[in-house]
DNA sequence: TATTGTTATACTCTATAACTATA
DNA sequence: TATAGTTATAGAGTATAACAATA
C-alpha cells in the first residue's frame, strides 16, 4: 500500500476542525436570535455604513451579487433590513438596516464575544495572544480581506 | 449608535477567515482530481480499513447516516468506492475502495501536503509548531475528534 | 420493537449565467 | 455596449424524518 500522509500531520487539518467547531457553536447561537452566520456578517457590515449598494456589500463580502441578493431577500422578510431606490441611479439600490436590525446587532455582537471567550479564554493569555497573533500574520501574508461567511 | 464589538477583535473571526481560505484553495486542487473534500475525507478513512460500515463512516465523519448515503452514491458512480452485502447480518453493508479509489488517495494525500506547506511554510519553524500545537491544544480541550469535512 | 441503511424533503451557501432596466 | 441588480438553475453540504428490510 502505498504511503498516504497522515491528515493528523496537517496543520490545516487542525485549523478546519477547531474552526468548523467554532463556528458551528457561534452558528447555534445565532440562530437562537432567527439569523445566519452570513446574516450576521451581512448586518454587522451595514452598521458601519448608513446604507450600502449591494455591489459594496459582494465586494466587502467577497460574494457574488446573486448571492448577496437572495441575503438581502431573506432579510427583508425578516424585517431587519430594507432596500430603496437611488435617486441619482434608477439602476442602483441602497440596503440600510431597520429599527429593529439595528437594534439586534449589539445583541450578535455579544453573543460573538461569548462565543470567542468560551473557546479561547481556556487558553493562558500569552498563548491566546500568539494564536490570535499567528492568524493575523497569515491573514495578511496572503491577502485575505473578505469578511468570512460560513 | 450601540456599541457593537468590532469583529476583527475576534480570534474566531481570523481563524474562520484563515481556514476558509486554506480549504478553499484545497477543494480547487482536489477538484482538479474530480473529488470533493468531502469525497477525500471519506476516501482517505477507508483507506485505513479494508472496509467499513456506513454507520462506522458516519461516526468517525462526524455526519448523519443520510448524509453518508449521498457521499457514497457519489462516489459509486465515480468507480472509486464498491458496495457489499454484509453476509452475517443481511441488513448491513460494507463500503471498501476499488482500485482505482485506493491509487487515487496517495495522489489526494500529497496535495494535501503541498497545500500545507503553501499556506503555514511562510511561517518559520518555531511559530508554526507553534500553531500546530495551539490548535491541537483547543481542539483536545474541546473533545474535537470527528475529521472536519466542509 | 430496535437497528441498518436508503430515500425524501428542505434549507443554506456557492457559482454561473440569463435576464431586465438603466446608463 | 456596459453596468446594477435580480432571478434561475444547479451542485454540495447539513438535518430531520419517513421508510423498507432485517434482527
Amino acid at each position: 500500500m502505498p504511503p498516504a500522509s497522515d491528515l493528523t500531520a496537517h496543520t490545516g487539518y487542525w485549523l478546519r476542525m477547531v474552526s468548523n467547531a467554532v463556528s458551528q457553536d457561534f452558528a447555534r447561537k445565532v440562530a437562537d436570535e432567527g439569523v445566519t452566520v452570513a446574516e450576521w456578517s451581512f448586518m454587522r457590515a451595514l452598521y458601519d455604513a448608513d446604507a450600502m449598494a449591494p455591489s459594496a456589500l459582494a465586494e466587502k463580502m467577497g460574494m457574488t451579487k446573486g448571492a448577496i441578493s437572495k441575503l438581502a431577500d431573506r432579510l427583508l422578510g425578516k424585517g431587519l433590513i430594507t432596500r430603496a431606490d437611488n435617486p441619482g441611479d434608477k439602476r442602483a439600490h441602497t440596503l440600510s438596516l431597520t429599527g429593529a436590525g439595528r437594534s439586534k446587532v449589539p445583541i450578535l455582537a455579544a453573543l460573538a464575544d461569548k462565543n470567542d471567550a468560551e473557546y479561547f479564554g481556556i487558553l493562558p493569555t500569552e498563548e491566546r495572544e500568539m494564536l490570535h497573533r499567528l492568524l493575523r500574520t497569515l491573514a495578511d501574508r496572503r491577502g485575505l480581506k473578505t469578511i468570512p461567511v460560513d
